[in-house]
DNA sequence: CCTAGTGTTATATCTTACTAATACACAATA
DNA sequence: TATTGTGTATTAGTAAGATATAACACTAGG
């Protein structure tokens, strides 16, 4: 996986399994890779995982069970909420830095889709 | 100022200082405060001041006369390329980590534009 | 020439993030 | 009950970021 280096890799690790729970990829109740295997997957050291999972568990999106492994939470009300904070946030840091360079509410919706529209083409130019 | 803990204070600096120049708060030729001022006004220590300033004039968009100041590059040029280089950062963040939610395209413009009719609500309400 | 204001560099110290290695605690099961 | 797979904790070491403090280099103006 690649970090960005500007951003500690734990916090990068939580919203990277907070994606996996939103997305469905991790269903409620069930297990979540070893902590060694994340290790290996991911290429960092177990207790960079482990501090990721710590504040996952704290916020009760985990449920750690000893000797067993980590489990997504059933609380599906909990993962919601998640999903639309995230959003928000990305929404909310996004919208703060363009208008502090003096893009308007009319030009960053416009700035977006020409975006969008310009993914696209690059997509099917790349064949992706 | 408010920094980010999770991202380096010279990085948050560095993007303050393109943020006053993309905005006209420094024009092109002006002579920004001195490293010992923004210390003060920024409240970090002065190698941290520096450092963002380094790189802001190995890019060019600072140039620095020793015992006189650092001004802001002349070139207009430089300064829309930086302009549109964090628009575009900025989007494609947001873009990135949207998507990794499994947030469609139409979804993102119209999380973004409730996002924004939401945010002028509260701004009334809130008589700012 | 001296002083004040400026940028620049250097040293030492502290904290956080990350890694490596090891050990401990618990559960399932052969 | 011994082994294997799991989470958890500890200790030590390295590196980056930030701080405090000080010194050095250059410019302008009295």
């Amino acid at each position: 996986m690649k970090f960005d280096d500007k951003i500690p890799i734990y916090y990068q690790i939580k919203n990277y399994i907070y994606g996996r729970i939103i997305t469905g990829k991790l269903v409620p109740g069930e297990k979540i890779p070893a902590v060694r295997q994340l290790a290996v997957d991911l290429t960092v050291n177990v207790n960079t995982v482990q501090r990721a999972l710590s504040e996952l568990i704290s916020e009760g999106i985990l449920e750690s069970k000893r000797g067993l492994g980590n489990f997504v939470t059933e609380d599906q009300a909990a993962i919601n909420q998640v999903r639309h904070k995230m959003i928000m946030e990305q929404l909310h840091a996004m919208y703060e830095n363009l208008h502090n360079l003096n893009v308007t509410d009319d030009e960053i919706v416009q700035y977006l889709r020409q975006y969008i529209k310009d993914r696209r083409t690059n997509k099917d130019d790349q064949h992706n």
